[in-house]
DNA sequence: CTGTTAGCGCCTTCAT
DNA sequence: ATGAAGGCGCTAACAG
């Protein structure tokens, strides 16, 4: 039963009987405890060799308190943005010795908020949560008495660990660059009407202060609503959009999944990007260079989000009291040949 | 300290004592256990509610030896096929009270051996596995200890759980549809020189298979080489065929990812699809309905081989000794654009 | 630097 | 249908 398998019922007693020592001595071995005589370390290294001995995980984590797996709720990983995010967080968390128990919420706002509650998180350490469907209503939810490190910036006026990018300016620049391509009627996909601090808000916040800052009128009608950041949203909405018969000479989608709906829905109708219309996404996922054209986009620093939110989460989970607030201010506005002169 | 949070310092015994009963009956009202009196049962599950009592589930793995996580190790998350089946299987978990922990690969073939020893190991019940780099030769390493099922079919020969699709056939069928378009110059690109038994080796048999059938010379110029399905090796792979100078009418991806590397190449160098060539993929990826061209391909039933391994593994988690190999017979051909008369 | 003791919270006997 | 006791394998707290 014990082969290349991974050990099960070999215990420390049996590892210190081997070694001779006791199974403090054993365990102070396995946790790398400072001050261990090296003959005594490596009698006991023989012994778990020779017996194939593995640390019974369970047993740690009741004794402790602590599992070594964080969580990670998102909304489903068949978005390419969650699930290249998801990629990041765990390898962030293997470098750090943790592991990763997922959990999709489907950006159902119920599914949301069990999760915060959920027996699993009895298994995790402390949880990265990115909400799609939380808003400031649901601040007491958040107050949990675990660690938790909040994504995205759908809510705000908690004293709770947040990571998050610098939406507004990104979408300024985003628009600025179709700009800056001599584009004057710039539509945006995926606003969410009524809301007032959720990404979308905050990137349609940037495509306004850009279109101000360049004497360019705000029209209404080029604002288009889009709840779920699929790519059939983005598809839809286009075709709404065109439907319209507004004037377009230009489509932001507020993330890659939409503008890539809207190269679809303009490629179905014939028309040319960029040559008629430009299209600019958000998120800079990997899609986006290898689309037909090519999709501009804005990368947000995915990797450094990740690696702050586990690092945030790792801090909390070993004492830390601080609240955090961390903005990852870096992004960069990636032009490709759907922007392109 | 025990808002919204999860419950963690009372336990049992203080359920007990304040429904005047024994510990025992707590834990067989938790479990759910046929024989309470339903008096009893509700005056521990007031006491429960009154004191927000939740178990401790490492306490409860330590005591059966089972943690109620599985293991899903892939190559990648980045790469949208495994996404989507990490999706899936997280769905297919979830439906049936376990969770997942996910591990990347990063299609290393000593992280592929490691993921199986890991201590990692110890956390979960059980591993699905999809291997990219281990062969024949690494059979010995799937022998473990616990339930394992491995998808795809690059081990043939070991008698454990297995779940894996009709590739040739599957292969075939997308071939055939290009010739029935009246192609008759189909590369394939993503090929595994030297491999018997991957999907790259079983996908190309397929191929072959069609050419012979409909009486199409092979010609080994058209079958271009490239290790990681990854979307640049399937643009580069494309690059290197074009330039070659061999006449070409059409391209069959090995998987979607290629494909869209295909598309992008072709795309770049100004080649009208399906105009001058055809593009067929594998996978069906959520991609391939918004490319430019949309993308056809061949859909395997994703949802069905992860809920097939979440099964297959319960079962043998909850002690099932027949070994099985389960092959998911269904797969669709979705015609798009790309190959479009 | 190493040994001893006493639980962590639960579930599995074995009684009743 | 319910109770009592013991231990799963580990580590924290103290000795020494």
């Amino acid at each position: 039963m014990n082969g290349t398998g991974v050990g099960g019922n070999v215990t420390m007693h049996d590892v210190a009987a081997l070694a001779g020592v006791s199974v403090k001595t054993v365990s102070n071995v396995v946790n790398d405890y400072p001050h261990i005589r090296p003959a005594t370390r490596d009698k006991v290294q023989k012994a778990i060799d020779e017996l194939g001995y593995r640390m019974n995980l369970s047993a740690r984590s009741l004794r402790q308190g602590r599992t070594g797996i964080i969580g990670l709720a998102l909304p489903e990983l068949s978005l390419p943005y969650f699930a290249e995010l998801a990629d990041s967080v765990i390898r962030a968390a293997e470098a750090r010795g943790v592991v990763v128990l997922i959990e999709q919420t489907g950006a159902d706002r119920q599914h949301e908020l069990d999760v915060l509650t959920s027996d699993r998180r009895q298994l995790t350490d402390g949880l990265i949560f990115s909400p799609l469907e939380l808003g400031p209503d649901d601040a007491d939810a958040l107050q949990v008495n675990y660690p938790l490190v909040v994504l995205g910036e759908r809510i705000f006026g908690g004293d709770w660990d947040h990571v998050t990018m610098n939406n507004v300016d990104a979408a300024r620049a985003a628009t600025q660059h179709l700009i800056d391509q001599g584009r004057r009627r710039i539509a945006v996909v995926g606003a969410h009407a009524g809301e007032t601090m959720g990404s979308a808000a905050l990137r349609v916040l940037g495509y306004q202060a850009a279109l101000a800052a360049n004497g360019i009128p705000l029209d209404p009608a080029l604002i288009i609503e889009g709840g779920l950041w699929h790519r059939a949203t983005g598809a839809e909405g286009t075709h709404r959009l065109l439907d319209s018969g507004v004037p377009v000479d230009a489509i932001f989608g507020l993330n890659d999944a939409l503008a890539l709906g809207a190269l679809h829905a303009l490629h179905a109708r014939g028309i040319d990007v960029p040559g008629q219309v430009a299209v600019i996404g958000f998120d800079d996922i990997e899609d986006a260079a290898y689309t037909s054209p090519t999709l501009s986009s804005i990368s947000p620093g995915r990797e450094q989000i990740a690696t702050t939110a586990v690092d945030l989460l790792l801090a909390r989970i070993a004492g830390s009291t601080e609240p955090y607030r961390r903005v990852i201010p870096d992004f960069a506005l990636i032009a490709r040949e759907s922007t392109g002169g």
